[in-house]
DNA sequence: TCAAACATTAGAGTAAGCTATAGGGTATTG
DNA sequence: CAATACCCTATAGCTTACTCTAATGTTTGA
């Protein structure tokens, strides 16, 4: 009892089976115990891990961001506060970037686009294709 | 003369002569002249077409999209500005759509960032790990 | 003239993060 | 007991936009 087949532990993670397989396989998770069948048993701590996981898949962590946050997590007692706080801090510091990336690229397309009548006339003079011409 | 090679035309754009290839190979670049011995011989166009999918990659248009739109280009006469706009509009909608969740990771990341400590002490009660944790 | 720099092709490899398939065995429900 | 739903492994495929390799031919400059 208490134990999760790997269906159920994808459903409780939005997950698929596949991912968590594949999860394991890059070493993100650990092998879990076998049932008689050979099926993965999984237990609570497993479900904390794959919640962690998908946490920081949706802040932008990359799986091998993750596998080094997993690792100082487990190894929390001789890991320090400012090991992880760098890692946050690299991650927060590309997440910056890209934003400020695409906002450039979001002024010259708007800029370009603003310009463009649009409707059915003609592309021939459309403002749009003459901005990426020129 | 007045024809470039390869290799020229891919430092004008400053692109490689790999993937001039791979654009013709995508149906981006149309097959160009060929001399005697076989080497591609680009023209004044040819240059302002890759010009045009460089500065469209750099609005972050996939190779499909720009395929689109050369082809809008191509068939100025027969397309309508309607159409360029829309595609545009599209584009600018997915970026506005990124920029937004990347702020909201932003967010999130900080805000743990920032209650972290930081420094010597042991992860143990690391408030970063504890967010992802819960 | 001959080496270096450049060109050609077909095809494989890269990155990331899954997703799907084939060919099986197992568990549950009626 | 049978149908169905679930699980297993191993392997291949997907997506995008390149990038590289090997084996070979061509052009250019000293």
């Amino acid at each position: 009892m208490g134990y999760l087949k790997i269906g159920e532990l994808a459903q409780k993670t939005e997950t698929s089976a596949e991912t968590l397989r594949y999860y394991e396989s890059e070493g993100l998770l650990p092998a879990p115990r076998r049932s008689d069948s050979g099926y993965r048993l999984y237990t609570e701590p497993d479900l904390g891990r794959v919640l962690f996981i998908r946490r920081a898949r949706a802040m932008d962590f990359s799986l091998k961001e993750i596998g080094q946050l997993l690792s100082l997590q487990v190894e929390k007692e001789s890991s320090t506060c400012g090991e992880v706080k760098l890692l946050a801090e690299h991650k927060l510091a590309a997440i910056d970037e890209k934003i400020i990336e695409l906002e450039k690229m979001k002024t010259a397309l708007k800029k370009i686009t603003e310009a463009c009548a649009g409707g059915q006339a003609s592309a021939v003079h459309c403002t749009i294709l003459n901005a990426l011409e020129a």
